[in-house]
DNA sequence: TTAGTGACTGCAT
DNA sequence: CATGCAGCCACTA
């Protein structure tokens, strides 16, 4: 049985998330075994429709609880959209990450 | 194989 | 509070 890659923790641990709460892409590259692969879990999302359709990206967010974009502004709106119709408010663009950021309480993969 | 890029992050200015 | 910047790491050309 083969060790699933990082990718691959990823984006399971992305359909994990709650419907309801968010992860920031630090939280998913700890859980993940890479405390420190935040970017590269963006890197990761980014291609996700395209290789993984089902997953709830609009999930994940920076650890300041907003949504990253640099271009992109539908995708950033279609975004907010999704979070909103799942009960997520937003002030002055920002989430209250204390109030639905995701906790779980089981520990996945440990630090390489 | 090397170099460049980016849906990040924490610390320093 | 706003930038800047180096560290990180997977992906692409």
């Amino acid at each position: 049985m083969k060790e699933p890659d990082f990718a691959e923790r990823v984006y399971w641990l992305v359909t994990q998330i709650p419907y309801g709460q968010v992860a920031t892409y630090g939280q998913i590259a700890t859980y993940a075994g890479s405390p420190r692969a935040a970017r590269a879990v963006g890197t990761l999302l980014r291609h996700s429709l395209e290789n993984y359709g089902e997953l709830p990206w609009q999930r994940v967010l920076n650890a300041q609880g907003r949504i990253s974009f640099k271009g992109d502004l539908g995708r950033a709106e279609l975004q907010r959209a999704l979070l909103e119709a799942e009960g997520i408010s937003f002030h002055q663009g920002q989430c209250d990450l204390r109030r639905v950021r995701w906790a779980p309480r089981e520990v996945f993969w440990d630090v390489d």
